[in-house]
DNA sequence: CTTAGCCGTGCAAACGGTTACATCGTGTAC
DNA sequence: GTACACGATGTAACCGTTTGCACGGCTAAG
């Protein structure tokens, strides 16, 4: 393995001045560094990133943690997050922690001295994360989660009013049995996502009680609740899925079962992944856009890096826009209305 | 920052006893091991990443480097991936090299000193990467490579055979006037794809210069494909995509201009990515198991971080699976044909 | 009772960089 | 011609860990 002394010795100066030439200090002749650079190329040198971590207290790299690597949802949010850091030149440390919070405080812990900046996305409730393992030294965004419990940025879309906007829109053509299919227990944006579709049946339709079916944010659980429609009596007219996983599944269920999903039952689902176009009939779903709130959510965080200090006022709510396709009858361009939020107005 | 020092110090015992106790070595007494894991919890210490490879030469991390984060190939093979690498207490560093060789070549220099093992994913032909910019000293393992130059070890899908039997089947189903989009140029699963369906052209039915439209793997260049096939008076019945992505855009494209894949046409993808299965009518695919090459190659890896000495004849090709739905007329049962072909025999 | 061997622990030297400080040589001002 | 300042380079300490080696106390064998 070939050293800096390496370097140094082959072009003939000390370690120091190698050292200074190849980070670019400009109290460096122009000929000595161009010697240095000459050995270090020849020698095919590449600094050891660990011994440079250890003095520099830089590592040029983003902890990125996800509760799952299942579906579109987080291969988008992982896109969206490269493109950013790959631009400023950082490198991208996958901690995956398998949905549940012990796991979770494993990964962050195991993160320190290893990244620069942590990229964080709480599998459920996170009152429990931000108490105390957190390391305030290492600059955090959080991404999906809720604004409040503790000073750390963060970048979420609003479900709340992304859920009402559908539920309206389900109401608006013509939908007076509406269903919903939630997303896990403790889930932040699955409670947020209910919350809207309640508050939206009884302000609208004053239906104090809707019919709610548990789920998960799996295709499954989108096949399992279609059964349940069909099976249990449930008289049904539209269903509001908190996202579009379970709304694809459920659709393939019912389309086997002989349903046209656009006529006889209207379906909406929530996050636009790039499959919900292509299901036939495409879906209705709330456009998120998911790969920018990667991509913003780094754009803090190298904010933050770079010596700003942010805080919970700096995190946004993106306020996601309604995308009107088949699944729920038309897509004549006046129904392809947006939610008009303004972005950093938390949903509540 | 709490260093082994402080944990050593609160323990009341040298950093070397620390250090061994912490890191389970069996020369401790129970006693001092359990005065020590006390201090350190209550510290909470983690001990610093990068000093300890300086000196163990162990990151705990694998390296993966993607010729692109588009699309649900590469999200299935990082879930592959991450599946094994988890597993085994392995970390993820990802290594976007945004398609070119150059940057390639960066990147991989860039895990120097990072990384444990790597694995690698050539954007094209991988011949000049071979030569002298893989480090010998640093395990790897290449994913879709071509088996030969170099002795490292690949996991690939047998894009030959694969391309054989998708091309079968469309004749099988009566097609006459087969259509192939290729992948980009220079990319080796494209070039073995377009073999594939050159050779059986020529075998099957004595065509010896079978229309080809260019592609590069990506949904637009199906649209594209779609509107060359409609507006030149291309005569086709049949149409295989070298991958799965632009098959969807294809269809797309001609279901929106009126045509029914299935009857008018056939339709044919490569890779069976989840979108698949998913679009109407479903797509007739070869199924790769995308996940499962990560995972194997992954798998590959390890043993040989281990200290296995693996070379390029412990590489798999793995053999695809034809897998027939809608887009090529029907699916019987009896038509859910596999191809039949040993893994570890190379396409050729 | 002596001595050899073993086991738990401590000391200190790495690992490969960065950087404060010392040093040297040159040009400039007096 | 001497003194001073300044800029380029070298010396060495340090970052936090691991680990080879030495040391001392104990047990067991002679």
């Amino acid at each position: 393995m070939v050293t800096i002394r390496d370097v140094a010795k082959a072009a003939g100066v000390s370690v120091a001045t190698a050292s200074r030439a190849l980070n670019g200090l400009d109290n460096v002749t122009r000929a000595t560094r161009e010697k240095i650079e000459l050995a270090a190329a020849e020698l095919n040198y590449v600094p050891h990133s660990g011994a440079r971590s250890l003095t520099s207290r830089q590592t040029d790299t983003i902890g990125v943690i996800l509760p799952d690597l299942f579906g579109e949802f987080f291969s988008e949010m992982i896109r969206g997050i490269d493109l950013v850091a790959h631009g400023a030149g950082k490198h991208l440390l996958l901690g995956n922690m398998h949905g549940n919070s012990h796991e979770t405080t494993k990964a962050v812990r195991a993160m320190r001295g290893r990244v620069d900046g942590l990229l964080l996305m709480p599998p459920d409730s996170t009152a429990e994360l931000l108490n105390g393992n957190l390391d305030p030294n290492i600059p955090t965004v959080l991404l999906n989660a809720p604004p409040g419990e503790g000073d750390v940025p963060f970048v979420a879309v609003d479900s709340y009013a992304g859920a009402r906007a559908v539920t309206e829109h389900l109401i608006d053509r013509g939908c007076r049995r509406i269903v919903h299919i939630t997303g896990p227990k403790h889930n932040r944006d699955a409670a947020e996502r209910l919350r809207g579709f309640r508050d939206v049946m009884r302000e609208r339709l004053a239906e104090r009680d809707p019919v709610v079916l548990p789920g998960d944010f799996r295709e499954e659980a989108g096949q399992e609740a279609a059964r349940l429609l069909m099976a249990g009596q449930v008289p049904a007219d539209g269903v509001f899925a908190a996202n579009d996983l379970m709304a694809v599944g459920l659709m393939g269920t019912l389309i086997e079962a002989g349903m046209t999903i656009g006529k006889d039952l209207l379906v909406a689902g929530f996050d636009d992944i790039p499959l919900a176009k292509h299901v036939t009939p495409a879906l209705t779903t709330m456009h998120s856009d998911i790969a920018r709130i990667g991509s913003s959510a780094t754009m803090l965080l190298l904010r933050m890096m770079r010596g700003e200090s942010l805080g919970a006022k700096d995190g946004w709510v993106k306020a996601p826009s309604l995308t009107v396709r088949g699944s729920t009858g038309g897509n004549s361009a006046a129904d392809d209305a947006t939610v008009e939020r303004a972005a950093g107005a938390p949903g509540r």
